[in-house]
DNA sequence: CGGAAATATTGACACTGTCAATATGGATAA
DNA sequence: TTATCCATATTGACAGTGTCAATATTTCCG
């Protein structure tokens, strides 16, 4: 038996991803609905709802989905390069990056409304994505905020940052002006040096 | 004639916005429709077009008092207390407060979907609310996000730290135990203070 | 081979935003 | 006062949505 080719129609499931993920990237969420997904993929209207019961569980393994790659982006290179600040550098660039791609895909990861937001596939793989970016905290030279600080400021603090200029970025809340040539590594030291100038 | 009494139904206007509030805090955005507004106010479910067009332009209306109210929770105690110290620390705590107060509305206020980006009204408020964060970087001791750098990276880091901060604290993303007794004003000196010790 | 389980379809329902057509009320000028 | 106009509100309709129950189909497994 072929696992690509189970029962009717194939992996449905993923088929209904990979048309979720098309739509909402070229419709935004507002564009996005089962029935669109259903008629992408060629079956009923009703057939999402035996993989993921309601559209929130189709957001959820979608957004994910998302998290698994954001999580990929942070990390990738980093065995092929051992030094520790580019490392960190290389995540925070991969974070901005992700979002940048990805931006309704990255809005939707951060929605209230629309997820659930106990979903334990999703908490492991946002778990997963803090982790990397709590390393990163701990490379920053904060000793507050190293993996060992029980308040976790550091990491509060990184995660904050990189969210934030992230999803202001995609949002386009920044005059064009002020970001030309600038990136996230551009707003990391300038925070970095204060109190030194 | 009064301005509050004008034709049919008052100040229908205002009305269909305190609805929409009430419902967004209540159920959420999920549970927010222009035909529930108008059941609420006591008005034909087409009643809202009139006077926002779309649930687009309600939303926006919506939000537009939000970032009115937001610069009010930042700018408040700010004349009767002179210290400029104090003045951002208001403005962050009362940044935060804002979201922590309205975290539904908080989130509709940084949605890309659902408002009317290109909206006058909109645009100046979420530039009279810049300003003072830019202000609050200003006061920051960062040399370079000063009112006069052209580059505005303080700025740009500044909104990005208390942004990702609150989207985040509203979210539920960090843990409790890692954010008992832990404020913005927590966060922000950490980071001031990195590589001094 | 045949029952059982998983999966997909069909039809229906309430709800949504939006629109055109119509009705209503207040304001204004004669 | 009366006639007229304009802003505002209602009505009815439509396509689209998520969700559900009932049914049909396919695959799995003893």
């Amino acid at each position: 038996m072929d696992a690509a080719r189970k029962y009717h129609h194939g992996n449905l499931k993923e088929a209904f991803l990979k048309a979720a993920r098309d739509l909402l990237e070229r419709d935004g969420l507002g564009g996005l609905s089962l029935r669109k997904c259903a008629e992408k993929v060629g079956v009923s209207h009703a057939a999402p709802k035996n993989h993921f019961g309601n559209i929130a569980g189709l957001l959820t393994a979608m957004v994910t989905t998302g998290y698994a790659e954001l999580a990929v982006m942070m990390t990738a290179d980093a065995n092929t390069n051992a030094d520790r600040k580019r490392r960190r550098d290389q995540a925070l660039l991969g974070y901005v990056a992700f979002a940048q791609a990805n931006p309704a895909l990255y809005d939707l990861m951060f929605s209230r409304d629309r997820l659930v937001q106990d979903d334990p596939d999703l908490l492991q793989q946002v778990r997963a994505c803090f982790v990397i970016l709590a390393d990163c905290s701990a490379e920053l030279g904060w000793h507050h905020g190293s993996l060992g600080d029980k308040t976790g400021k550091g990491q509060v603090a990184m995660w904050s940052l990189v969210h934030g200029y992230a999803q202001l970025v995609t949002a386009g809340r920044f005059k064009k002006d002020n970001m030309k040539g600038l990136s996230i590594l551009d707003i990391l030291p300038i925070i970095e040096q204060d109190g030194q100038n």
